[in-house]
DNA sequence: ATGAAAGCGCTAACAC
DNA sequence: GTGTTAGCGCTTTCAT
């Protein structure tokens, strides 16, 4: 066995309770006491055992952090701010990957194993009937672009407000035809939250929606070129901008640009949502939205302290936290030079 | 405070130490006894305390897996593959990422808080001289391409088998004249353990090496078509396949030969080294030789185990695991049919 | 087959 | 300012 406190109050001649003193920085400990007990903890390589202090405080410090996978980059990336922001609180992170397994989800949903003082879960496979069998009193907050749920915390990324801020910064640059791309497919709610927000920015400049710039297509690059290509060809009504509902459609949108002639973003500027890898590797790069993981992470590691804090008699709570725009080649101001 | 043991005993009125058998599932409880318990422990919602399990047990099944950052591909990977074998293991994960933070890796070294039953490390700060603070009893493997620390287990890719492999695989699908892309710049360690397996291959085949297929260049998209285009340019002598060090010298390769007209992989083949996202993206998709994250998982873990099984009596051990071979569209041999 | 009880290492209430 | 001590909830030795 390793040494325990009640060997270094032995070797030091005083009580366990002083060494826990000490070993706590405490307060109230006499400077001579103070410096033998040290002298004492180093002399035997005390360490304290932290599964013991965890049993006796009734809290871990760890929470879970359960994910389908690690593989994607988004999962990968929140993962990493989850353990980033953890560790400004001074908490652990205890990974486990889901693989998107419903049975996996309800267990969690159960209180797990009960190991952490808490879950924050991006579940998919988990339907609004299953929130009943929460355990209830095992602090539980999800994270994604998932239904609302009505009785559980959970973090959202607002996608009004990103599409919104997307479309000002095109109208703020001088564009004022602005084509919205992807109309008529993605996630019907997600699809429709992004539409208001393209309507909320046009509506702030009291411009009108003109019903011949809302762009039908798929969400995919084939989707996004034909689209415009067809538009461009078409005695359409011109755009100076395009808003994509998702990266990959916007690069489609850009090769029919650049093959009609068209200069981005002299001509048109383009703004994709998601902000995939591959936007700011492109040429040029493309301006996108995409998740403020810091964000996420803060909220929801916030929400499992309150249901820690709270005695259950809480609502539970819906954060929206805001997406961001990271402004690249494809948008940049005709005025302005290109960024390298 | 939650229901204990001791509740569900006075409420089965059995005691404590049958009601732990129960729970644990263990022999010669009676089948009426048992279902008593069983009944109660329903009854009073019980579910044990893994912490006081774990106190009581002296052991935590929980593994630290410390990495640089988790934004990185590789890193990720490899975090989602021992989280998965851990799972098998019955193990948890507690995931800290160090930033490369030399501090960071040396208190991992010491030890950590240890919370875990050991740790692996990515370590990318350390050197060789650090290894003397580590921490005498507490479990921990390397992982990585660092270089060998004598008094550490380590897990490493065997990048000398993994060249050599995807050579054979060149010549086993008619290549002749192979183009080493890459000589003279990066590693020199990795490169020089790579050309050997070049060199393995060819001999394997009894076929001389030619000093002028030997191509040097930076390990980079530039620096590989800059010198491809090169040497297709001089009268230094044709190849069929290019084995580049890795993908994006590969890429860089790839352009200047379908610049000079040659076709991929009908006139040449290419393989590159390390498997990244736009090998199986691009067209036509790479062929490349990555880590084999499912390996190097198993490995570390299994090496926690024996640490933790000995009594500090072992030599450390340096296990090396195999890279995979991804065969994909630019060395699909001439005579099949490239696949979609 | 089951009970009684010690004790894992720590924190903190209670003394003085 | 420091000592004494009772648990936190569990596993497990020693009984019977």
């Amino acid at each position: 066995m390793a040494v325990s406190m009640h060997d270094v109050a032995r070797h030091a001649g005083v009580s366990q309770r002083t060494v826990s003193n000490v070993v706590n920085g405490y307060a109230h400990v006499a400077p001579a006491t103070r410096a033998r007990v040290q002298a004492s903890i180093e002399a035997l390589h005390y360490r304290p055992n932290p599964i013991a202090r965890r049993l006796r405080r009734g809290r871990t410090s760890t929470v879970t952090l359960a994910l389908p996978s690690l593989h994607e980059r988004y999962f990968a990336d929140l993962a990493a701010a989850v353990v980033a922001e953890a560790r400004l609180r001074e908490l652990k992170v205890l990974v486990e990957t889901t693989e998107g397994d419903r049975e996996v989800e309800l267990r969690i949903l159960r209180g797990g194993d009960l190991l952490t003082d808490g879950v924050i879960m991006s579940a998919v496979a988990l339907t609004a009937e299953d929130e009943k069998i929460r355990h209830p009193d095992y602090p539980l907050v999800l994270v994604g672009d998932r239904q609302l749920r009505s009785q559980i915390d959970h973090v959202g990324a607002d996608n009004r407000r990103a599409a919104r801020e997307a479309v000002l910064h095109l109208l703020d640059t001088g564009r004022r035809r602005i084509a919205l791309l992807g109309v008529g497919h993605g996630p019907t709610r997600t699809f429709n939250l992004r539409r208001r927000g393209y309507t909320d920015a046009l509506t702030r400049y009291k411009l009108p929606v003109d019903e011949r710039l809302l762009i039908d297509s798929t969400w995919t690059r084939a989707g996004g070129e034909a689209a415009i290509a067809r538009h461009l060809a078409s005695d359409s009504p011109p755009f100076d901008a395009v808003f994509a509902m998702n990266d990959s459609a916007a690069f489609g949108a850009m090769r029919a640009v650049l093959r009609s002639g068209l200069k981005v973003p002299a001509d048109v500027a383009i703004v994709g949502f998601d902000n995939i890898d591959e936007a700011h590797s492109s040429v040029p790069s493309l301006t996108s939205v995409g998740p403020a993981y810091a964000d996420i992470a803060r909220a929801a590691l916030d929400l499992l302290q309150v249901q820690a804090d709270s005695q259950g008699e809480r609502q539970p709570e819906q954060r929206r936290v805001p997406f961001e725009l990271h402004v690249r080649e494809s948008s940049t101001p005709p005025s302005r030079k290109s960024r390298a």
